[in-house]
DNA sequence: ATGGCCAATATGATTGGA
């Protein structure tokens, strides 16, 4: 069972990369995050010729999340829990059968929360906390579970290429941190930390000042596993090549398999 | 050259991204 996540940063101006890639890693499941688009704009029809199912969670202009798989959808989800005020589009949940089991997927786009003295940043925060009750109650089935996504944390020094110019930043201050390791500490596995330590590992690169072509990145999409997942984990690994392409998303695919 | 982008929006300056 191989199951990636990816930000498209707009799922029509990616189409193309998204089924050359599809082909070429040949995923089970995949998460989207910023499609940018509503439902009815999502393309579903050339996705499905492609042998997946579609579950769309999509939002004028901005956000927007999606889950394509192979199997069929056995339940889908819409919306994170705890504040039916929150109109956002940043949160699709779905189950699927494997054999006798039950396997659920979120993909996840958490607010960027910059900048760090406005509302955003509470907003970021206050989502982390209402992720954290419901990761809580997901984890307490006791099945592989995969919650993956932009969580928009670097979550350690190692996983930033100048830790001092991120200092400030919404995605690296010590709150932000905290609370993604307060989240970990539910007892959920970072998959690719938990198959590769090695630093210069990144999932996202700036469109400005060469960032890519310096390596100058930051791992922010991540693919978060209960205990029952990260038992059958095998193997997880960035697909970096595609930032290479032409036009492409700021982010690339994260994939890990599992053995279901 | 110590700076360089990109996408969506009643489409032209603004907003959001990270």
């Amino acid at each position: 069972m191989r199951i990636a996540t990816w930000n498209v940063n707009s799922v029509k101006q990616r189409l193309e990369h998204l089924l050359t890639w599809l082909k070429e890693a040949e995923p089970d499941v995949v998460c989207l995050q910023e499609l940018k688009c509503v439902d009815e704009a999502f393309p579903a029809s050339e996705i499905e010729s492609a042998g997946y199912n579609v579950a769309v969670h999509g939002q004028k202009a901005f956000n927007g999340v999606a889950i394509l798989s192979r199997r069929p959808f056995d339940e889908v989800r819409r919306g994170l829990p705890g504040d039916e005020a929150d109109v956002q589009a940043r949160y699709l949940e779905a189950v699927f059968s494997v054999g006798s089991r039950a396997l659920r997927v979120a993909s996840i786009y958490l607010p960027n929360g910059n900048p760090p003295d406005t509302e955003k940043y509470d907003y970021k925060l206050a989502w982390m906390d209402r992720l954290i009750a419901h990761a809580g109650g997901l984890l307490a089935f006791e099945e592989p579970l995969v919650l993956a996504g932009d969580y928009n944390v670097i979550p350690t020094a190692r996983d930033v290429h100048d830790p001092a110019l991120w200092a400030g930043d919404a995605l690296f201050l010590p709150r932000t941190r905290a609370k993604f390791q307060e989240f970990a500490a539910l007892g959920l596995t970072d998959a690719f930390r938990a198959c590769d330590g090695r630093e210069g590992q990144y999932s996202f690169w700036d469109y400005q000042a060469g960032a890519w072509q310096k390596n100058n990145g930051i791992r922010i999409d991540h693919l978060m596993l209960s205990p029952e997942a990260a038992d059958v984990l095998r193997a997880a690994r960035i697909d970096k090549h595609v930032r290479s392409w032409e036009k492409p998303s700021d982010h690339v695919p994260v994939v890990i398999d599992l053995a279901l």
